[in-house]
DNA sequence: TCCGCTTTCCTGAATGAGTCAAGATTGGGG
DNA sequence: CCCCAATCTTGACTCATTCAGGAAAGCGGA
């Protein structure tokens, strides 16, 4: 896995210092979509054992805040974090497992951008949730 | 305001006791949306000085459940509750002060609801959240 | 109207994701 | 190679929400 140095170009691009801790991140982060923070912080610390819970919270918000990475957070569940970025796709969470999966909309680029009368509100973003059941869920518990 | 025969029906007919914090946590909700669990404490103890913080909790959880509130929660939020249900409205979301708004969706009943690929999931509701900025911050803050 | 069985509520403590703060390290331009 | 600002470490802390056990209150039946 020698993708660090398309990573470390990600970081430089966004004006970002390029740290191990970011690096773990971002490939953490990619490898592993819609993971929450705990699991993240595992995945980082196969890569750097010594990882402070603390860097990796700071590099999540600052990667989310440079447009590196998503975080989504449904409902019900805690934060979570994904590199799929700028492709308007949306996602679906199983009401019963939590379980979340990738969804392109299927009306095009901005779904339901045009919302009837926006209150005045400069709107940039359109965030779909679609709730159901997933495949295992619905088959186990049908009710 | 003698709302309290209607509330008292819509519990009853939702199959639930009636009990004074419900009323009140009722209450509370539709005439404060998207608010906060704090502000309905607030509001609850106006009219109930002594109930408790856990009884609130418990009353939203129900009535959620039985489908009497909905409950929404926007990345970086803390829950929040309404009354108005069942017309498959969505919401804007200030991102400098989290000011919330309703929309009514301009696509009709459902939007989006067809994604393209389920993965298998099992679809019953498609949430909408609208992300930008709200008059006054868009004015005190272009950037 | 009263009983008794549950459901619901109260008190008080615990959980856990996320944040704050201060000092030590480190990246990278000069 | 140096230096300073940005970043990381450590450790304490906040606060929304949940857990638990006993008390109180709804409500269907007598």
């Amino acid at each position: 896995m020698t993708t660090t140095p398309d990573l470390s170009e990600q970081l430089r691009g966004a004006g970002l210092r390029v740290t191990r801790p970011r690096l773990a991140v971002l490939d953490a982060v990619s490898g592993l979509p819609h993971a929450d923070t705990d699991s993240i912080i595992g995945a980082v610390r196969r890569e750097l054992p010594s990882v402070s819970h603390q860097a990796v919270y700071d590099s999540l918000h600052t990667l989310t805040a440079a447009g590196l990475v998503r975080r989504i957070q449904p409902t019900g569940s805690v934060a979570r974090y994904e590199t799929r970025i700028g492709d308007n796709h949306h996602h679906v969470v199983c009401r019963s497992c939590g379980a979340i999966a990738d969804v392109d909309c299927a009306v095009g680029e901005a779904p339901c951008l045009d919302a009837s009368d926006q209150h005045g509100f400069v709107i940039d973003e359109a965030e779909v949730i679609y709730w159901g059941l997933c495949p295992s869920c619905s088959t186990a518990r049908p009710q």
